[in-house]
DNA sequence: CCTATTTGACCAAA
DNA sequence: TTTGGTCAAATAGG
């Protein structure tokens, strides 16, 4: 089992890498279609950090957690939750929910980009949930023994809420990419970008790009009328997210500095 | 062709 | 028996 700073550390490496892939985007795509994968992986970066931050703040206070639980973080998205929280059990266990360690994120829009390769393995009615699961694990799953997963579910409608939560963490080479990767250049203008596509995979791998996991049909088809600008749903969302991010729902500010 | 997604079947836990 | 999670055959689509 990792220790806790090995996992904030590997998610602020995730979100180091995700910060050079939007850069690169920026860079090179700067008028062109990429605003909604630029948008996905801003939010990814924001969403290391306070995972990143959640973990190490929880790790800190892990002897002092006795009046925590009563300031429960105002529901403003994006939320997030972790398995280090205590769970109230009822009625029966949501297994990978309850069980392993994993990351929820809430946000208005589901997170398709967030600097990972995903395959979708199947997809589920939830009982209680109008809506359905839809569950993804790495691409390299096989290839790499890489385990993390990850489920996407919109868990309302009006407005739209969807829910992101991740399972395990990568081991697989694409994430290696980013812990080789010098933090610190010294030049900062001059991007040495990181390689995005893996050594082994040219094989038999058609196309070894970042390949976004598309939109689902699974939701309703109506409700993209909903959003009626993109431009608006997307970047409320980061200054949601900022916001989020800015005040850390775990902890006051007091605790930050 | 090849790979990714869809979707009903299957399985394990409760 | 019900439910959530996964598998894998069928299908889509490049």
């Amino acid at each position: 089992m990792k220790s806790c700073q090995q996992k904030a550390m590997e998610t602020l490496l995730h979100g180091h890498g995700c910060a050079n892939q939007l850069k690169l985007i920026m860079d090179h795509h700067a008028e062109s279609d990429s605003s909604m994968e630029r948008e996905d992986l801003a939010k990814s970066v924001l969403h290391c950090f306070s995972d990143a931050l959640s973990i190490l703040i929880d790790t800190n206070d892990h002897h002092q957690d006795d009046q925590s639980n009563n300031s429960s973080p105002q529901d403003s998205s994006p939320v997030l939750e972790s398995s280090r929280k205590p769970l109230h059990r009822r009625g029966r266990k949501t297994s990978m929910a309850e069980s392993s360690d994993y990351r929820r994120h809430e946000s208005p829009n589901p997170i398709y980009h967030d600097g990972f390769l995903w395959r979708k393995y199947g997809q589920k009615q939830i009982k209680e949930s109008d809506h359905q699961r839809s569950y993804y694990k790495c691409a390299y799953t096989k290839d790499q023994n890489c385990e993390a997963k990850k489920q996407v579910q919109m868990i309302q409608n009006n407005p739209p809420l969807y829910s992101t939560t991740y399972f395990g963490h990568h081991t697989c080479q694409l994430h290696q990419a980013y812990a080789t990767f010098p933090i610190d250049t010294s030049d900062p203008q001059d991007s040495h970008m990181i390689r995005f596509d893996h050594p082994n995979s040219s094989t038999h791998q058609h196309n070894n790009q970042i390949n976004h996991v598309k939109d689902e049909h699974m939701m309703s088809p109506e409700r993209s009328e909903e959003w009626s600008t993109p431009s608006e749903w997307m970047s409320s969302e980061v200054a949601y997210a900022v916001e989020a991010f800015g005040f850390n729902p775990f902890r006051t500010s007091s605790d930050l500095s």
